[in-house]
DNA sequence: AGATAATGATACCATAAATGTATCATTAGT
DNA sequence: ACTAATGATACATTTATGGTATCATTATCT
């Protein structure tokens, strides 16, 4: 199971690069080369970044990508949430299977407190921190 | 993102059901029907706990699946194993992503730390909790 | 102006994982 | 013998993941 998956790896890795480069711009290619992800693939995955304004895009020859204003206190959280859309630990605590007794169940009172435990570290993670 | 999958899920809703019924034997196709839960697929899903000795099987006409005396104290955590083999929140730390200074990176540690935390919370709750 | 080099938008494709089904063999009770 | 259960295992379907490809647009440089 994965709670991470790859673009989101790629997306913190590609944050964390840019935020260390303070507000200097960088071209997609050289970014897929230096960090050893496969071109177009990080491409779309700054493309949804700067969707989200986290990243300011500049057409162009010699443009690229920069950090925007926001991209520091930017959490893992907020990552997770644009590359994988929901946050369910289970189908079963999130109402997409029928069960008898979703309410007063002991495994989805502790499913649903784990779930909010791993959202919190993740809201505490920030990129500056991580730079 | 899903920590916990469908098959695990079933598991753990059959596991409560078996322990809340002590010793007794029950078929696949009572349980199947009780439980909401496709039978061949639940099937496939007690016969993968039997042979991990979490419970007994009877053959024969008038057989089905019993709790074995290690179920009690079955945790999620051995459920999640089972089912989902390996507990890696990310590929990243897990070294099947080459990554520049997998060592001494501030981001390796805090996956890190919250699969540890995940693991505990999992190896704390008990079937005998649930039921 | 024209060549070049970048992103914007979007469609497409390939593989793996999740979610089940089906089947034949074996066993036990009646 | 007949029936009803599991054992073992192969097969099928659907969805998610990981990635490519393409054409349009924009900015720079000569
Ligand atoms: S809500 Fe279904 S077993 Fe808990
Ligand atoms: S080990 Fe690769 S960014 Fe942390």
């Amino acid at each position: 199971m994965k709670l991470i998956t790859r673009d989101t790896d790629y997306a913190i890795r590609a944050l964390c690069c840019m935020a260390a480069k303070g507000g200097e711009v960088i071209s997609v290619k050289d970014m897929a080369s230096s960090l050893s992800i496969p071109r177009p693939f990080l491409r779309k995955i700054l493309q949804k970044l700067h969707k989200e304004g986290i990243l300011t895009a500049m057409k162009g020859k010699g443009g690229g990508f920069k950090g925007s204003s926001s991209l520091p206190e930017t959490t893992l959280f907020n990552v997770v949430m644009i590359f994988q859309g929901d946050f369910s630990l289970s189908d079963h605590t999130s109402g997409k299977i029928a069960c008898p007794g979703m309410n007063s169940c002991k495994l989805k009172i502790h499913i649903d407190g784990l779930e909010q435990t791993v959202a919190n570290r993740l809201k505490n993670i920030r990129i500056k921190e991580l730079v």
